[in-house]
RNA sequence: GCUGAUGUGGCACAGUCGGUAGCGCAACGCCUUGGUAAGGCGUAGGUCGUCGGUUCAAGUCCGAUCAUCAGCUCCA
């Protein structure tokens, strides 16, 4: 007898090993043909694995994220069988389930036009109807590696070789005329694919190097019910309608100009304004949690640049003024971060321990020279503003400091209404290539790393580890954030540096009369802004919060006698600090109320002969809706008290 | 930087086989003073991203370049 535990806690016996297959079509044919995967004692497998002893048996179905995965793993070997057939030369790379469906990377003459991915989908359907079963086997490295060149495919034997050096046997599923070398888990056949949708082809590099070649790689989604599908991509063009860099031109938030430059927004004014109320706030708060405000150069000598390190590591991202290799000139470079210029502040005098911590906080602009294919709108731009600080501590003073800004960081991202969509991200380095563009020792890495971990987990902050993906002084803590169409770039960072306060020979003396080396912790507390009011916008759908909103009330007078009233009543709101306008063209309510909705105002009041006799306006909120007759006095205190505590 | 796509008045688009540009919205003017998602009439506005080439003739074909978009790589 073999004892399976069930997810909801029963036991299941079965007689003799089976696969999981027959044991889910024992338990209902339902659940059998929904039935994706299984999770064997939390591990995902096959439907084909035969179970032979005790375990926890989980049934995933496309509703899990295992399920999906496995799911959309077949959708992509459906593809490329596809591909295979109609362009027997092409070459197979990988083809992996994503977050949102799959791809798979092929190595062609010409990358797929429209027409052709049409066409692939038709191969596709016809693939599912056929609804070829699919096997499982697995070959010795040297038999798998002899196959693979024999079937003309360079990529996966490249990708074989890597795993033949652990003797292990290797993994292929056919399905069909079709081979692929894969690791599984996949459907039992073809049949429940039934609604997938090719979504684009693109580039991308063979192992996501750009010293390699540049495959075609095709996006696509696949649901088991059409309407499911036909639901993701309703909603993925709804998601493009709040692309900020679509609806920030449209509702005027910022434009750009070719003769400027890419990645060089011109900032009009409603998001100057946003800029400026979230900048307001930010250092007004900063200063409250004992923050320094510093104002520091924009341009530096390259001498700067050379002690902080950057000039190795990070010229191709600068702007340098003047010949960078002429050591006889004077050369300059604009910054691409505040570090070695705010730490001249804690250098211009000598330090106690009595100093520390000493929290430096600049609303900083930086500059970056970013390769050309990498601007998006107000997200990724060539010269940014940053809520830049720099803490120098004590070592017994990290983990506070630490915890502090990153809630300093989380309340102000829970603020603006941002923090419930963002993800946490430990940034480490790789130790595999230290050399690559790390500074330091592997002991001072794994120090940091793990101080860094022990913070975080003290913390309960839930992460992802990202490997790689620190900066070249020492690890950080990325909240990172996607935009409309799931790209995720870091919102804010807080990073432990334990490299520049040498090479800047910071110190400080300590109780004991002894110089010591602080620690320095690089944060930001927003980001930067015009990444920030980028997500805001996609966010709201350009509909800003009460307070952050560039214009906050609309007046709309019915006709033109109601004018005076409506003066009067906009020089109360100004009195009180509140941006309000008078919308007096020639046109009717229902147009003015019209632009006022579609201008995504939060507030708007009409006033007639009604209002006018009984001094009171007639308001309408964006978010509550009408709001009926108010007097102006309470229509003034809920303004008030709806800026006041910041309301979503 | 790489792959692909796109680039026509402020915006969104049309322009078939190459024969010197059309519509709607917006703008402006006049009329309308109208009560909660578009009142009416009229006027003006583009040489088709830029440069070069082919041609008797190019928005339409070719090349280069710039910009925009998606993806890759990189990064806040």
């Amino acid at each position: 007898m073999i004892k399976l535990t069930l997810k909801d806690g029963s036991i299941r016996e079965i007689e003799a090993a089976q696969s999981a297959a027959e044991i889910i079509k024992g338990i209902g044919m339902g659940l059998y043909k929904a039935a994706c995967c299984v999770k064997i004692n939390g591990e995902v497998k096959d439907l084909r694995t035969i179970i032979d002893s005790d375990c926890e048996f989980e049934v995933c179905t496309f509703d899990t994220i295992e399920g999906k995965k496995t799911f959309w793993h077949t959708g992509s070997h459906i593809l490329a069988q596809a591909v295979k057939r109609l362009y027997p030369q092409a070459k197979l790379a990988i083809g992996p389930a994503i977050d949102n469906g799959f791809y798979y990377d092929f190595d062609l003459e010409k990358p797929f036009t429209p027409e052709e991915l049409e066409k692939i989908e038709a191969e596709m359907k016809a693939i599912v109807k056929e609804g070829i079963a699919l096997e499982q086997f697995e070959l010795s490295p040297a038999e798998a590696i002899a196959k693979l060149e024999e079937m003309g495919e360079p990529y996966k034997v490249e990708l074989c070789q890597e795993h033949a050096d652990k003797g292990e046997p290797i993994s292929f599923y056919k399905q069909g005329e079709f081979v692929d070398l894969c690791a599984g888990p996949h459907l039992m056949t073809t049949a429940p694919v039934k609604a997938f949708k090719l979504i684009s082809c693109t580039g991308a590099y063979w192992r996501g190097s750009e010293k390699n070649k540049m495959l075609s790689r095709v996006y696509a989604t696949a649901y088991p019910k059409a309407a499911d599908l036909e639901a993701d991509l309703k909603q993925r063009e709804e998601a493009k309608l709040r692309d900020h860099n679509k609806l920030g031109r449209e509702l005027e938030y910022f434009t750009t100009v070719d003769f400027i430059g890419q990645g060089l927004p011109i900032m009009l004014p409603k998001g100057a304004r946003v800029v400026q109320l979230l900048q307001r706030w930010v250092e007004d708060t900063e200063q409250k949690h004992g923050y320094l405000l510093t104002k520091t150069p924009l341009v530096a000598k390259r001498e700067l640049y050379k002690i902080s390190g950057h000039w190795d590591h990070y010229l191709d991202g600068m702007f340098v003024l003047g010949d960078p290799n002429d050591e006889t000139k004077e050369c300059f470079a604009l910054r691409p971060m505040t570090c070695p210029f705010q730490y001249q502040v804690y250098l211009n005098r000598q330090r106690s321990y009595r100093d520390l911590p000493m929290r430096l906080g600049e609303t900083s602009t930086l500059f970056r020279n970013e390769d050309s294919g990498e601007m998006h709108g107000l997200i990724r731009v060539r010269q940014f503003t940053i809520s830049e600080g720099h803490l120098v501590l004590r070592p017994d003073q990290l983990e506070e400091e630490f915890r502090d800004c990153l809630e300093l960081a989380k309340y102000m991202l829970d603020t603006v209404g941002l923090l419930e969509d963002c993800t946490f991200r430990f940034s480490q380095w790789d130790p595999a290539n230290p050399k690559n563009k790390y500074e330091g020792t592997a002991e001072q890495w794994e120090t940091a790393q793990a101080v860094m971990a022990k913070i975080l987990d003290h913390l309960g902050v839930e992460y992802t580890i990202g490997i790689d993906e620190a900066a070249f002084y020492g690890p950080k803590l990325d909240i990172q954030y996607k935009n409309v169409y799931g790209k995720e770039d870091t919102l804010v960072t807080i990073q432990i540096d334990m490299l520049l306060a040498e090479r800047f020979g910071m110190e400080y003396v300590d109780e004991d009369g002894t110089k010591k080396r602080p620690y320095i912790i690089h944060r930001t507390s927003l980001g930067c802004y015009e990444r920030t009011l980028a997500y805001l916008i996609e966010k709201y759908n350009g509909a800003m919060p009460l307070w952050l909103a560039p214009e906050q009330v609309r007046i709309i007078p019915v006709a033109d006698r109601h004018i005076e009233y409506c003066d009067k009543l906009l020089a109360k709101l100004e009195a009180a600090g509140i941006r309000a306008t008078i919308d007096d063209r020639a046109e009717k309510v229902g147009k003015k109320v019209r632009d006022a909705r579609l201008e995504r105002l939060p507030v708007w009041v009409t006033v007639g002969d009604k209002e006018v006799e009984s001094e009171t306006v007639s308001v309408t909120s964006r978010r509550e809706g009408d709001l009926g007759s108010m007097t102006q006095c309470d229509l003034l205190n809920k303004l008030i008290d709806d800026i006041a505590n910041k309301v979503r």
